[in-house]
DNA sequence: GTCCGGCCGCTTGTATACTAGTATCCACTG
DNA sequence: CAGTGGATACTAGTATACAAGCGGCCGGAC
């Protein structure tokens, strides 16, 4: 790995005085797993928090609570006295984030397909031709984004607010897997095209319809899993 | 409050010599968790880490470290430069953290339901004779213990370890509801009763009508919602 | 050549020192 | 007497020093 800050997105603009009084935390905490999820750190790789503090620019302190959540969150393993890993791909842990991003994403979208109205949909169908314009350009770093923002307008329409981070923690380990497997070629306006079935029923305040559509989309990415694990066996846990 | 160790359970028994090498880190959110929801640190009271730090033997490392996840469970507010508080009780925290146990027990429970096989139930069934010894003598605390492990054990039915987890970070609010409106009297028996219909109906391996059933039942302690804030006005969040 | 043992450098966990910002209280001013 | 400004005693965030354990490496013995 590169020696400077490879953080996304830019470095704190403001100046370069560092010492900020609000946390830096959640900031680390947010850059170290977007890199994970990039598989810039690649599964299994080691991580040093001297070394990490050095290239973000902070002391230990803010980097282990960074670690601390990516610990909660599974996607680090902090073996004591013996170093910091990026987690391998677990199927287990895959099939659990699949599970929790189902139980919260349907559940949310029955109820949101009751609440809809007519300016969140037209929000969301905004962001649905901002996806359509992203695919047109196989711009995936766009669209990755939109995606995100539909699924979790999808979400906050249901009324609860909290249920997105704790969802969006649990989707990290299905992020990282997407992620390895969006170099395929019809793949996004396929994506598109199911956001957009979600996206009717949820308009027309069918619940069922828009679960099942949902929940058929939410599946696509699990049928990846076999190519990327060909593709990356390394990236794999053992058993 | 008091000056010493008020940790539940009793502290480290393993002599004195507190330097252990495997984080305390979970222990403190641990007991601290129990005590928030348990009330003994009170919805509104102030944190302070140094005294934290006095009290539980250790420096303030090791609290900041709990802190940090109980602020990601909403269970603290830390304002930089002021301090920590314990977090009065949200009505929308609670409704989304009744949300997210639905959407995730509910779940799960329709696939326990499926998967169910007689060890497991035998496990199951044992547990609910313990809770009715434990309601006939009156002891909340066992039962309260055996009320987690019985809808923990139908949860991890379903194979998915990952997910109980999650939900009990998100639960807390409504253990802390609970645990203030446990006084009523046939509250007990009633939540036994409606344990064995969720079991009967994972027992004859009928998703719908242990879904149904423990819907019906986890919805139970929101009902106690009102009482609890006509007793504990201060408790509650001021809108 | 092979195997064993001790040293050394690395790791995480913990404690402590330091920084900067906030609120409170009290003295001083109008 | 009322109001305001500043010293002060806190707070959390950060950096750093220290402790203790594990693993690899190297040298020596057989």
């Amino acid at each position: 790995m590169a020696e400077p800050i490879p953080i996304r997105g830019g470095d704190a603009p403001e100046g370069s005085s560092r010492p900020r009084r609000t946390s830096s935390g959640p900031y680390l905490y947010a850059a170290l797993r977007d890199l994970i999820v990039r598989a810039e750190l690649a599964p299994g790789e080691r991580l040093s928090e001297t070394e990490l503090g050095d290239r973000l620019g902070v002391s230990r302190t803010p980097v282990r609570e960074a670690l601390g959540r990516l610990r909660d969150d599974r996607l680090v393993e902090v073996r004591p006295q013996i170093g910091t890993f990026v987690s391998r791909i677990s199927p287990q842990a895959v099939s659990d984030a699949q599970f929790i991003r189902e139980a919260l994403e349907c559940t949310a979208v029955r109820v949101s397909a009751e609440l809809a109205d007519e300016e969140s949909m037209a929000q969301i169908e905004e962001n649905l031709r901002a996806q359509e314009r992203a695919v047109a350009r196989t711009d995936i770093d766009s669209w990755q984004l939109l995606d995100d923002t539909f699924h979790r307008s999808l979400c906050d329409l249901s009324g609860h607010p909290a249920v997105w981070p704790v969802n969006e923690r649990a989707k990290s380990h299905l992020n990282r897997l997407r992620r390895l497997s969006l170099t395929m070629p019809d793949y996004l306006s396929t994506m598109v095209d199911a956001h957009r079935a979600v996206s009717d029923a949820v308009a027309i305040h069918d619940p069922d319809a828009a679960e099942v559509a949902l929940r058929e989309h939410l599946r696509a990415v699990l049928r990846e899993v076999p190519k990327i694990r060909e593709q990356h066996p390394d990236y794999f846990e053992e058993p």
